[in-house]
DNA sequence: CATAAATTAGGAACGATTATCACTTTCATT
DNA sequence: AATGAAAGTGATAATCGTTCCTAATTTATG
């Protein structure tokens, strides 16, 4: 695991947030200025492939990443594309139940308006 | 409703089908020999607005569109892409329920392997 | 140390989608 | 039919998140 792969992963862990790939960037150039978007995208990769960080995609705008990786479902806000963690909705088991076959996973997105959006 | 409309959607009603705005393109051109791929997304995103169709936006492929909007999910081939569709997993009433929120909507994906492709 | 293997920074390239724009088409009103 | 305004079109350029490429650097290993 490189210096830079680290600091990536330590910004996704230093608190409970979903980044953009750019937000990561910003964070991280903070203990490592010469840090490349490439970089982070690649590393990003590497971490989701070991397990170690989750990616949300998003279906108008940029991916986030998720440093938190017990099973979990999302809230969207529509307005200004903020995610919120919620419990898990769903569960590989009770879908292969459903549809009597197995399945890999599944990727649920629930979409709403937040609170600070409703007020303007 | 143009004629160019007329045809997008008649394509995306022809047969229980997921197109990609490019295989919508080439089903379309068999009519309309001179239609745009630029109108064809254009139709979709008003033809989406106007609720007679929805877009499925996939993870690391071309969004696909699908001509029937009764509530549904879909189930993804993680190898081909291809898509199926299930019955509702959800409901939004149950997710207000469980979130004790108003919810807008929400887009589940459920991957498996197909039959097909797990054959080799 | 030496050298092979892996990773990097930086920038170019890619591909799906959107925007732009000059030119029709549509259609309600004469 | 002629008009004019509004909406829609085809072609092409632009956008932008993401991936790829490459020479240079770092890391691992004997």
């Amino acid at each position: 695991m490189s210096r830079q792969r680290e600091v990536i992963l330590s910004v996704l862990r230093s608190q409970r947030f979903h980044p953009t790939a750019d937000e990561i960037l910003l964070r991280a150039r903070q203990r490592m200025p010469a840090l490349a978007l490439g970089t982070v995208y690649r590393n990003l990769k590497a971490l989701c492939d070991e397990k170690l960080v989750r990616r949300i995609p998003m279906e108008d705008a940029p991916d986030r990443y998720d440093g938190f990786v017990e099973p979990h479902d999302h809230l969207v806000c529509t307005s200004c594309g903020k995610v919120y963690d919620i419990p898990s909705l769903q569960t590989k088991e009770a879908l292969e139940a459903k549809l009597e076959a197995p399945v890999e996973g599944y990727e649920l997105k629930v979409y709403f308006t937040c609170p600070k959006c409703k007020n303007q």
